[in-house]
DNA sequence: GTAGGGTTAG
């Protein structure tokens, strides 16, 4: 029969159509349908290309051509048959006037309810998404077979909705494997576990196939030692695993971190010959990517006998992890296709390693290539424009976000919102947000962070009191959010309130905490955190090592600092910043000097804040020629322009060391707007050595730049009083009197148990004021006699 | 000659 349709028009005109678009209509289906398609991609789409084909077609199978069919086919041995063959084919192809046309023939002439017809029309309507047509041809039709019947659940459970193929599996006839596997697999797609497991259970017959879906079930819900338990349930039945079961079971090794054991499943999958498959190589590239072992990962890419764009877009991702995007975008280019999978890791990995202008520029070529962003792409190219604070391309892409129809996906408006927040634009973020039609905690989580981000605390506050769910991000958002705000105390509350809630706090948690505790006058707290951190055993992490380090040294623990610094069995840039500057802030400048070019013998490169805190140290010692040396170096060597901060550091460096001349020169000749603050050190340092003329020069542009700051005044006012031109000095203290500027009172203070005491000079308000005076009387007394 | 399980990013 095949070779007679062969010789009809339709079939020849079937071929040519399909073998240029199957391709594509295939990968149309695997994604979302997206009516906004041709306007997006006007010049790649496949409508548009395949237009005339399909008009062509439209022509020759319309309607009217019916009859012309009709004869040809009646030339058959079964008519029926020849229809639903001409159904099936139409069903593998685009939504075509020939199969309503022939849906209508069938049921004019009696043979709708035909098993063979039914079923076909059923798999055609549901290929080309007519779910209703498919659903009415299911429900009018009886005496469907077991195929149709788990066809139908199949489709619904895919769809998620679980309870019509529930409803579908009560009512049906008979039950076969592939039945039981359906529903265990929806409801695993769906989250449901518990039902799942039960549906599994029940299951009379069970084959790999059932056990691998019950293992992968278990991966898509994170249950990764749950998903080896069934692995090893499944080995006691006595079945052999097959190539699918093994790239389950080496994910869920990966997920668990059970590295040793998914050593041993590769011995496994070598004695039963598949490590030659290339789904199973690819999972083995994984596992090694995960385990830090890229020798051996490019090795199995290396010995592959065939690969695929799962292979290729994996090796890239062996080299981005390590962080060298050179040789992950070579791969990039090198290989022989991409899928959006490959354009959503470069796109990724660009915007994680801070280079969001790489990110923007490879999303762009991504559209430009005719390929569909998915969700992952969208949110890393909202995450780099935010990174550059940049609106212009914020906007851009959530044009783009609403062309394809993904502005109301919950993970790329949680993007959105922290683009438009960073960007400043708090009415759009908080506009967007009243208008999603459903919201996840990470779009509250975005909200609490933007506030935050944008000093706007107490919104944020009132968000996280009135958020329907919280996980471990929304405690963090709240406590890093009032660490940046400089609510220490309220850190410390919240995180007390979290512990309390029940809720485990992450690293991020800590980071924050210690942050504040450096900030506050609370070793003890800070020493308190240390050994629940230690407790946990994540004490040596780069994260939590850096985060004490830091604690210490600004708490003024320069020892505990130490320690916990050399501890460390790996250390990153942040983690020597933190340690560099602490010396440095701490007065141990030699010490912070050595310890930076100990530094320069690791592959650590040298950072513009690191420069700094080498710069201060310098200028704290007073060595003018080794401070000029790592300014020089800093563009000559490590290729990094100096920033206002390092001009001002230049700047206080010269003027304390006496060269008040050569340092208003500097700031005169910086190709940088100076700071307030390069001016605040000059006038200082004329202050020290008595220079009126340049001191009151300092002291204009200081009060020019800085209206609201009593600085300027307070410098200039001890710049008169080192020279007693007291009269000058209480001139200034009337203009600064009369444009109502207070100079901050320096204070001191002190914690009893979870109490501050803080005492200005001359302090009367403690409450306890009168008692402190009296011991502190009775003290001085004592001393003198 | 049709239905069930998988690998890559975040």
């Amino acid at each position: 029969m095949h070779e007679e349709l062969r010789a009809t028009g339709t079939k020849r005109v079937l071929r040519s159509f399909c073998r240029d678009s199957l391709k594509r209509w295939r990968e149309d289906r695997s994604s979302p349908p997206n009516p906004f398609r041709s306007l997006h991609f006007s010049s790649s789409t496949s409508t548009t290309k395949f237009s005339p084909v399909l008009k062509s077609l439209k022509k020759k199978l319309a309607v009217g051509a019916l009859p012309a069919i009709h004869r040809t086919a009646k030339a058959f041995k079964s008519y029926a048959e020849t229809c639903a063959s001409l159904l099936r084919q139409c069903a593998d192809h685009h939504p075509l006037a020939l199969g309503p046309a022939l849906h209508a023939h069938t049921i004019k002439s009696g043979m709708s309810a035909d098993r063979s017809i039914s079923t076909k029309l059923l798999t055609m309507y549901s290929n080309w998404g007519w779910l209703d047509d498919r659903d009415r041809v299911f429900g009018e039709a009886d005496g469907f077979d077991l195929f149709s019947w788990n066809y139908m659940i199949a489709a619904y459970a895919r769809r998620g909705d679980l309870d019509a193929a529930r409803h579908l599996f009560d009512r049906m006839p008979e039950r076969n494997v592939v039945t039981w596997t359906v529903m265990v697999d929806g409801h695993m797609k769906c989250g449901k576990v518990r039902e799942s497991i039960e549906y599994f259970e029940r299951n009379p017959f069970r084959t790999v196939i059932s056990w691998t879906a019950m293992m992968s079930g278990f991966v898509q819900n994170g249950l990764y030692f749950e998903a080896l338990v069934i692995f090893h349930r499944m080995l006691e039945s006595g079945l052999m695993p097959n190539e699918v079961t093994f790239t389950s079971v080496v994910r869920s090794c990966i997920g668990a971190g059970e590295f040793d054991l998914g050593r041993s499943i590769v011995g496994l999958i070598i004695k039963t010959n598949f490590e030659r498959n290339l789904s199973v190589c690819n999972s083995l590239i994984t596992l090694y990517l995960r385990m830090g072992d890229v020798d051996l990962a490019r090795r199995v890419f290396d010995e592959m006998e065939e690969r695929d764009v799962v292979s290729w877009t994996v090796l890239l991702d062996v080299y981005a992890e390590i962080g060298d995007l050179v040789e992950a975008h070579r791969i990039f280019d090198e290989m022989p296709e991409r899928n959006e999978v490959s354009w959503s890791t470069m796109i990724a990995r660009y915007s994680q390693n801070g280079e969001a202008l790489e990110a923007l520029r490879m999303f762009y070529h991504m559209l430009r290539d005719g390929y569909r962003p998915n969700v992952s792409c969208f949110s890393s190219a909202l995450s780099a424009s935010a990174n550059l604070e940049n609106l212009l391309f914020g906007s851009n892409v959530h044009c783009h976000a609403i062309k394809i129809g993904f502005d109301s996906d919950v993970y790329v408006a949680s993007s959105l919102i922290d683009m438009y927040f960073k960007c400043g634009k708090l009415i759009d973020g908080r506009q967007l947000f009243g208008l999603l039609p459903e919201k996840n905690t990470a779009c509250w989580n975005s909200m609490i962070a933007g506030f935050c981000y944008n000093g706007k605390v107490e919104e944020a506050e009132e968000l996280f009191k009135n958020m329907p769910a919280k996980n471990v991000v929304s405690w963090n958002a709240i406590i890093s959010g009032y660490a940046q705000n400089e609510h220490y105390n309220k850190v410390l509350q919240t995180f007390d309130d979290m512990l309390m809630s029940g809720q485990m706090p992450s690293q991020m948690t800590f980071s924050s905490v210690l942050h504040a505790c450096a900030n506050l006058p609370s070793l003890e707290k800070g020493k308190n955190l240390h050994s629940k951190i230690a407790k946990l055993g994540i004490q040596d992490e780069v994260f939590m090592g850096t985060a004490l380090t830091d604690m210490y040294a600004k708490s003024g623990d320069i020892e505990s600092s130490k320690k916990v610094f050399c501890r460390m069995p790996e250390k990153n840039e942040i983690s020597w910043t933190a340690m560099i500057q602490g010396l440095a802030d701490n007065g141990f400048a030699e010490e912070s000097i050595s310890l930076f070019e100990e530094m320069k013998e690791t592959a650590i490169v040298p950072t513009e804040a690191i420069i700094l805190s080498i710069l201060c140290a310098c200028s704290h010692c007073g060595l003018v020629d080794k401070g000029f040396h790592y300014f020089e170096s800093m563009k000559k060597v490590y290729g990094i322009m100096p920033k206002e901060k390092h001009y001002t550091c230049m700047v206080d460096l010269l003027a304390r060391a006496g060269h008040l001349r050569e340092a208003e020169e500097l700031i005169s000749k910086m190709p940088v707007q100076p700071e307030a603050n390069s001016w605040a050190a000059l006038l200082s340092a004329c202050s020290t050595y008595g220079d009126e003329e340049i001191g009151e020069r300092a002291a204009k542009k200081l009060c020019e730049l800085e209206k609201s700051n009593s600085a300027g005044y307070v410098l200039l006012a001890n710049l008169y009083a080192s020279c007693r031109r007291w009269k000058d000095v209480a001139k200034v203290r009337t203009l600064m009197k009369r444009t109502g500027l207070k100079k901050g009172g320096g204070c001191s203070w002190i914690q009893i148990r979870d109490q501050f005491h803080t005492f200005f000079s001359w302090d009367v308000k403690h409450q306890k004021s009168s008692e402190i005076y009296g011991v502190l009387q009775l003290l001085t007394s004592e001393m003198m006699a």
